[in-house]
DNA sequence: ACCTGAACACCGTTCAAGT
DNA sequence: ACCTGAACACCGTTCAAGT
């Protein structure tokens, strides 16, 4: 038996994947929760708090999730590659809370902060230990990590809303885009 | 003197531009556009359709300053670059433009459509040139665009929410990503 | 401490009229 | 052909109560 608050945010969560973030109205959530429409207001300061606490525990998920993958790989950059393709797949899977991540925050949650700047130092570790295994070129790996970040990203996003080339030769998933950059920059460190 | 269905048009992205698209209200923009608060639905089937119309309008003028820009630029690796950082300019300095337009449409606009291919087809075509110009891999030029085009969009998407290697050395802008991009790329055609 | 019901100021959309 | 006012079914949020 949980608490309110934890099930409202379940409730909330299951609301989000299934119509995206306009059907996640407090009164339906309250309704799902078997509390009145006002409840929720008793455990969040608005709507908005609410959305930000299934972002932060979504964000946590994910965290855990890569960093126990990544010990299953035997290279860095097999990790590295598993990473973003696991990456661009919970995007497609669950897009309303990839946008609800990525999305601008009204609210400026610590604990959101936090989860965001540990997925981030994560992925900038797997990144260095590529470079030292001679699979991407030197140079800062932060940045070398953002640009990973950065392409994955846009790949997922872009394919999500259907404007990755369409129709025609040439069509390139997501992923593909992925390894195609991995690829490059696999060549460019080794010239 | 402009029609009403353009005063409507032209008053919505204003406030769009303002408050993002929750600014957008049909009651608001009949107000600023001096009509009633129902007179829209006599342009538009839906705010749906209005905000389609107003990504469609967006994107052919993104579209003509593009290939203008592109024609006042010496070489194709100079156009190409040229391109990508007036996109990611874009997209920061109109969020709720860039993200109304790579959102997922509702409406099946054809004008949509037919725009959003055809700023492809830009893009492949300088892709094209700066290949045979040797500033870029060989390969199928569509889906090299692609994989261009996805990083100026997660690098741009990413920049704007604050996720772009917040605080700290290795600070990296979406501009210095798709130069990074291209470097690599070069690096990665000559060996 | 946690919850409820009524109320307020908004929405998008529809409909019966008006010119 | 284009517009209006009233109405309907929703919202998020607040507030005075209740246990």
């Amino acid at each position: 038996m949980q608490g309110t608050r934890e099930r409202l945010i379940e409730v909330a969560a299951q609301l989000l994947d299934e119509g995206g973030v306009e059907a996640v109205t407090l009164r339906e959530v309250g309704r799902l929760a078997g509390v009145s429409h006002n409840a929720p207001y008793k455990h969040f300061a608005s709507k908005e708090t609410l959305l930000a606490a299934i972002a932060a525990s979504e964000l946590e998920q994910r965290n855990a999730a890569l960093t126990s993958a990544m010990k299953r790989k035997r290279s860095p950059e097999a990790a590295l590659r598993a990473a973003m393709h696991h990456y661009v797949a919970w995007a497609l899977q669950y897009p309303a809370r990839f946008k609800l991540i990525f999305g601008r925050w009204t609210i400026d949650s610590e604990e959101l902060h936090v989860a965001a700047h540990r997925a981030q130092t994560t992925l900038i570790t797997i990144v260095a230990a590529t470079q030292e295994a001679g699979a991407l070129p030197a140079g800062d790996p932060v940045r070398l990590a953002s640009l990973i970040r950065a392409l994955a990203h846009g790949a997922a996003d872009l394919a999500f809303a259907g404007h990755l080339a369409a129709g025609g030769k040439g069509n390139a998933s997501a992923d593909d885009l992925v390894d195609d950059l991995l690829g490059y920059l696999r060549k460019a460190a080794h010239r």
